[in-house]
DNA sequence: TATTTAAGAAACCAATTGGTTGCAAATTTA
DNA sequence: TAAATTTGCAACCAATTGGTTTCTTAAATA
């Protein structure tokens, strides 16, 4: 399974979940009792959120913060840095796109 | 089939197609050319593209010209400057975030 | 110690996804 | 007009998704 933030992001919940823990960190049953899905369904998204490094769980005693971690969040931010400035700069740059593309391919 | 934009941005094969289409206006078969799908593949994702109108058609005589809609990709945008908002006056906040999320998902 | 509480893990399910092949419609070209 | 090209659409498929229920483990509490 190849996570990573933009699928994590896709789900509404997901996105919920990250502004609610970019506030405070919180546990799996303080996240639920903001939806109206099961404990079980947030803690599978928490998996999914932490399988692409967008959340980190902290033990406490019986209970699992989790809290949200900046830095993965900055990779949207670059692609869509990215993005805006191939459109400001867009004109005769195709070449570099296909180029960009390629070496993406590569490395994923 | 609820779509929207941070859907539309979930595949890799999508985010590379609106990076080239960013630059200019392409057929389904030029995309194609670019990836190592087939061309139906490619028009797929457009279809889902066109449906959360990231992307316009352009009927051009047999052909069908795709250009992007900058408008929704401001969407993304606008999620992500709302949580570094978020983020950057995150004390005492909580109350305004459940707030907003509840509201959110009236709309939706 | 027995009970309650918090949480992960596994098994299962229906719906969706990304992809395929085959076909029909429309436009261009020979 | 006949052939070739460009495309969308439908049917189909395996894998993944978001969700559920059930079970187990571990910590706190009575």
């Amino acid at each position: 399974m190849r996570r990573d933030v933009f699928q994590a992001i896709a789900d509404p919940t997901r996105r919920a979940i990250i502004m609610l823990i970019a506030v405070q960190a919180m546990t799996p049953n303080a996240l639920a009792s903001h939806f109206e899905t099961t404990r079980q369904a947030v803690s599978k998204h928490l998996k999914i959120l932490s399988e692409c490094e967008l959340v980190r769980a902290e033990n406490q005693g019986r209970e699992i913060y989790y809290r949200l971690e900046i830095d993965k969040m900055q990779e949207i931010d670059k692609w869509l840095e990215q993005f805006k400035k191939l459109w400001e700069s867009r004109f005769n740059q195709l070449d570099d796109v296909l180029a960009r593309i390629k070496s993406d391919q590569k490395q994923a």
